[in-house]
DNA sequence: CAAGATTGATGGTTCAATCTTG
DNA sequence: CAAGATTGAACCATCAATCTTG
């Protein structure tokens, strides 16, 4: 376990936290429900198959997943059983590590994920662009990466 | 169905999103973690208990919770019940209309409140305050607001 | 019929235990 | 034993149907 500083917060610490929560919750919402009303699947699946197209031919380990998506050992299990079932990853046994297997994306995934992202960032111009300038979306991404260690 | 714009999102909104996804996230997953480790319940019973204490005492309806948490009406059904189970809210029938409930927090929620609070609070800290100067948590809740329509 | 609220069934997430290989 | 990965059981969230009262 890492070391607390177990200090209270002040109040625009606290508008900041609350902010974020809702900010989060609605965007996401948005986003979410865009995709629902055009009968695609959740957003996760859209990041799987990012990732695994963006990879190349080797395609990842759930490992690497795991890293990339902050989503928990069994999390990255679960999801990728019932991406596998609809067809659009498949699983190799991996050549280097018997304990392991490399995930690579079919060619159904590709194209679902090309037909997903057209919902998904028109979405996201919606939760997020139409509500700030240019210069305002740059500074909000600066400050947001200041909270991801 | 509310209007879609329908346009694609430049780099910045995309980095804004990717941004707020991923520092909710930590974030979050810093301040369950934190509760978790305490033996305490999730976050959504502390902000249950905090729109219940802050209400007074003639309670809230479920349709209010609703509306302040964000919550879908059926999730306000299972989050209360669980919470009364445990005895820190109790649910009183409604003089004024017939079909509706009032929520009031217990002796014993307060408590857990304040309890949960002393854990909350520091993790809040540990998740924003420590990675912000006051003036950047302010800059931060500003923007974030205006994505909250 | 609309609004407030609940509930059975289903599906997804989480915990803890497990299995296999380095 | 540690790291990569899976899985049964329990828990929580969601959908759709339902019930009651305005």
């Amino acid at each position: 376990m890492y070391i607390k500083t177990m200090t209270k917060p002040s109040a625009a610490t606290i508008q900041a936290w609350t902010g974020l929560i809702r900010a989060q919750k609605g965007a996401l919402h948005t986003v979410e429900t865009a995709l629902k009303q055009n009968d695609l699947p959740p957003l996760i699946w859209y990041d799987v198959l990012f990732e695994l197209e963006g990879a190349g031919n080797n395609g990842l380990r759930p490992y690497e997943l795991e890293r990339q998506l902050l989503l928990p050992q069994y999390g990255v299990s679960r999801v990728v059983e019932r991406i596998e079932n609809s067809g659009y990853l498949k699983r190799e046994t991996c050549e280097e590590d018997g304990r392991g297997q490399r995930l690579k994306i079919t060619p159904a995934g590709k194209t679902l994920r090309r037909r997903m992202w057209s919902i998904y960032g028109p979405a996201i111009e919606d939760a997020i662009g139409e509500n700030l300038t240019p210069k305002q979306a740059t500074t909000l991404s600066g400050l947001l990466e200041k909270l991801i260690d």
